[in-house]
DNA sequence: GACTCTATCGACACTATGTCGATAGAGTCA
DNA sequence: TGACTCTATCGACATAGTGTCGATAGAGTC
């Protein structure tokens, strides 16, 4: 929705140099593995595929890129760049009333996971076999941990929280399950939790994990 | 280990009848499935692999199996068989001593998956694309949330464990979460719990998540 | 010795990937 | 204007994998 080629030269994801027309030809290729994507899955998707509805030559789409994968690796580009801006500001409410704070943070992961649905599906089946596609998750699931581990540790600090097991390793867990229960979820196998209970169940355990009480209160 | 194609006439995963020398060539065939799988992903073997390592042409592959996915779900057959066998038992203790109860729970879990690690690995990959393999995987999933979810709804009858949410959902989210954290642990992907802390990790995860509390005991 | 069934493979058709070399055209500049 | 460069394009090829068809060797009846 927001992709745009120009503004840097771009960090090399198979591209050559950046020059007018041709950025209209790769966003094509983009539009049209985003559009395939939501039908299905990158294994069923053919280059030729990705071509033809460029309008240009198999050849030519290695012009532009160097494999699937790295067409996917520029359409989880966007996905963080939104990521990047919807993550930022609520922090300070976990101080005011923790459990919003919560429900909060598992209802943007839940938005975010449904928005992104396909690509995000994608991202896990290329993560089986490209090096890059399994960096970049490992990338996104250290942000969330790392967040996760932050905020345990300060209602830790401030007495909200009692001592538990290294905050770390907790965060590791609970966002694991958050990944595989939303995946479950969004894309319909079973057995699956309800979507609409979904974040009411993820936030149950996380609390529980956390505070060891499904109902904390900023009174320490 | 125990693999036995003679017993029954087996329900045609692609073998045709069952006679005397032909076995020999299919357990050849499952037997170098499970070393190469040992070594590298599914998609990075071929069925000239399979049929090299057993001794045959590739044509001669296809007399005993459809496909290389009929490989994987006759092995996966073979964990069925094992983890049906050491699951059963254990259910009286959950009344005597819950703690110990949850972490045999888990401690078996994390057996199986340390045992069957690379089998389990190459069901997850092949999972996205044979529907097949994703109903086994459905399947034994449902085993264990049912288990779970009868657990839970028998604490919670005698007063141990409070109410809260509907205990399936309890199941499948903390079912899901052992899947996707002693999956990353044991093939190392990080980020990743260390294998020596998983198994408490989970419990308190667990025991929180169902008791309200790390320490919960048989006095109502 | 004719007949059957298992087990085997060579050869083929098909699909997908990735590369090489030729080339058309747009822009530069001497 | 013509020589030169760079982008963008594709036809044709090489390669690797899958799945099928038809032929056939041999073991076991009868």
């Amino acid at each position: 929705m927001t992709y745009d080629g120009t503004a840097t030269p771009r960090s090399s994801r198979g591209r050559r140099a950046s020059r007018p027309t041709g950025d209209d030809r790769e966003l094509d290729i983009l539009t049209t593995a985003a559009k395939l994507l939501q039908e299905r899955a990158l294994s069923e998707i053919s280059i030729d595929d990705l071509a033809r509805g460029a309008g240009i030559s198999r050849p030519t789409f290695y012009f532009y890129f160097r494999s699937k994968d790295a067409v996917l690796l520029t359409l989880l580009d966007r996905v963080t760049e939104e990521i990047g801006a919807a993550v930022t500001g609520t922090f300070d409410r976990l101080r005011e009333d923790p459990v919003r704070y919560w429900r909060e943070c598992l209802a943007a992961t839940h938005t975010t996971f449904a928005t992104h649905r396909s690509v995000l599906a994608a991202a896990v089946e290329a993560g089986r076999t490209s090096a890059e596609v399994r960096r970049w998750r490992s990338d996104m699931k250290e942000i969330w941990i790392t967040r996760t581990t932050l905020a345990i540790e300060a209602e830790r600090a401030r007495g909200t929280a009692p001592p538990g097991p290294r905050a770390r390793d907790l965060a590791i867990a609970l966002n694991a399950m958050n990944d595989s229960v939303l995946y479950a979820t969004l894309t319909g196998d079973e057995p699956a939790v309800p979507a609409s209970d979904v974040v009411e169940i993820l936030l149950h355990t996380w609390l529980t994990t956390i505070y060891q009480t499904a109902r904390p209160t900023s009174a320490a």
